[in-house]
DNA sequence: TATGAATGAGTATTCATTCAT
DNA sequence: TATGAATGAATACTCATTCAT
């Protein structure tokens, strides 16, 4: 029915949301079946009531992630202003990504050892969707003459390989705030596109 | 003697850079004992003959490696120039470790599950030092007026972020050969100085 | 629940009780893990629902064994009877557990490789704790004119050391029936404490 | 030639020593190659020179010490004396050997897990021999009048256990000295033969 | 005579996966 | 729907043994 339904929905994004922190922690290879479901006060035998493997755990992650940050992207791309203004939004998106949830982050930009060809291909897939969504912007501020680049796309790449590199340094009591990296960081980014 | 040494420091050589290569395709965890002998033709068993146990062939990996391209870098800015072509320099420097010498270079940059503390700090350390010869030029730079930054540690890790996500899409046969990446990437990232 | 408590702790004793077996048969190193799981038809993977590793396996042998092996004498001493007869009961009791369960006991006298300083210590600490048991129904005994010894300590010693040496000559269908040895290893050791 | 001779026997005598100290230690089974060659500044490969292989090593071990033993307790019994001071002698001997000796002895009353059946009765048979000198002092000094016992081979082992577990609470700084024992023992155990 | 180097069989341990209940 | 229990394949590591030099 629908109630158990939900239930079903509600519980399989719990594990994943699980497994995100420990794959994070531990790294794919190293996450345990038992991690993820200690973390969830199950047993591990109850996750393959839910998901057919562990692979399969680990790429619905990738998925969910992903498909998740892409929909906070559109909805910049969607809103009011220039192209400019657009972009802006999107760095700073990313970068509260990046900082505040650094652990779904790292999902989003390390593919990971573990997983088949077929499935490699659509996670880098839907990673290109993501960046896409950062080219359409370039592109139109390109025309609408608001940015200059002689490759957009390398442009994007710079700007995102940039900010994808937070995460590593980052420390909550560091120096600057999480406002502060976000301007600094588009004011600066910026300068790529003029 | 000299002799049976040297055999000795060869043979640990090999064994790390055949450890590189593996941990790259499978990272520290998927990456077995056996799958680094066999590259080499040698049992698991012999490993142990060269290194007390897999951790340690791990981590001496990351040591070889940071130790060799740091030493790189180090010869850019004792080169001749301006800091700015110094600078320059490190940028193509960098750039073609991160495409001709990926494995080596993915070893440099994530640090890495599997170390206890002490190993991680130390190999942080190093990693830190590396990128302090990036500051060093620039901070020389601003001084002697051929750059321009608020923050020079700030710009410096947008700069290497940026380079370092070249090794998730650089493909051998893709568009750019590597003397374009390098000259534009130099070119733009510049502009962060200015 | 209850239950499935019962069954863990029953399973757990069995395999204990398998350790015992072929701990005494090959030493603490040369039992594996294979073999004390072969003994139940189990397999060695299991072994590890039950106990951490085989350290602790052995470990809790040596604990079983000497509880046991405790009451069982706490029971002599808490018996009727004058001291002397209370002795000779612990003698037989002694020497019941080396013949006939000789591997139980044969791990009770030996502390054997393999533990770490604390555990050891541990382990010494309960022989010693049964050892104890015997003196305090000797130093009785002296006190009620019933025994004489300079030393009661030492003479303790060389009655637990004469009964320990049994288990290395007896062979069940040897000269002597156990009652006879009891009989006479009784009246020869009380000797000792006249 | 007689030389090298000389030079192979003391050789081997040199590993045999190292392995008893290792043995002791470890146990047969947690002794390796490499601690009984390192004791001597050895590499392993080395003791192949000298035995055919672990086993042997060991083996031969027993086999120094039982001989070596039993000289001594030969000697004791050829000596002058009523046969009451020369079970005396042995006494102290065989506690001497205890303390003083105490790796060695230990491989004595061990027979030891590892050895083949043909090996093991071998090394029981020698056992036996070095008991048999005190069972014929113990029935000569019954045959004088001296003791008194119905069953000496029973009465000879009493003794020998008593004595052999010295070396488990045996500690060089304890309250006793080892002429202290030697002479409480003796003159304890006698009572067993009155 | 000794050793450096290699090997391979064995061992403890981990863990994804299964399945009866 | 969940779990307790078991399994077996994989994996790091050890060590006796070999052998060319």
């Amino acid at each position: 029915m629908k109630l158990s339904d939900k239930k079903m929905r509600k519980k399989k994004e719990d594990i994943l949301l699980s497994a995100i922190k420990v794959v994070n922690k531990k790294g794919p290879n190293g996450a345990t079946m038992e991690d993820i479901a200690a973390e969830l006060l199950m047993t591990k035998g109850s996750l393959y009531y839910y998901f057919k493997n562990k692979e399969d755990i680990i790429f619905q992650c990738h998925e969910m992630v992903l498909t998740e940050a892409t929909s906070d992207i559109v909805d910049c791309q969607n809103g009011n202003g220039t192209n400019e203004e657009k972009l802006l939004n999107m760095i700073k998106t990313h970068i509260r990504y990046a900082i505040e949830k650094k652990e779904i982050f790292n999902m989003m930009i390390k593919p990971g050892e573990m997983f088949t060809e077929v499935q490699l291909n659509q996670i880098l897939h839907m990673r290109n969707e993501y960046a896409l969504k950062f080219d359409e912007t370039i592109v139109k501020g390109i025309a609408s003459g608001e940015f200059v680049s002689e490759d957009p796309v390398l442009t994007r790449m710079m700007i995102l390989g940039a900010m994808n590199w937070i995460q590593q340094w980052y420390r909550p009591n560091g120096k600057k705030t999480i406002n502060e990296i976000q301007e600094i960081y588009a004011a600066s980014l910026l300068k790529l596109l003029k």
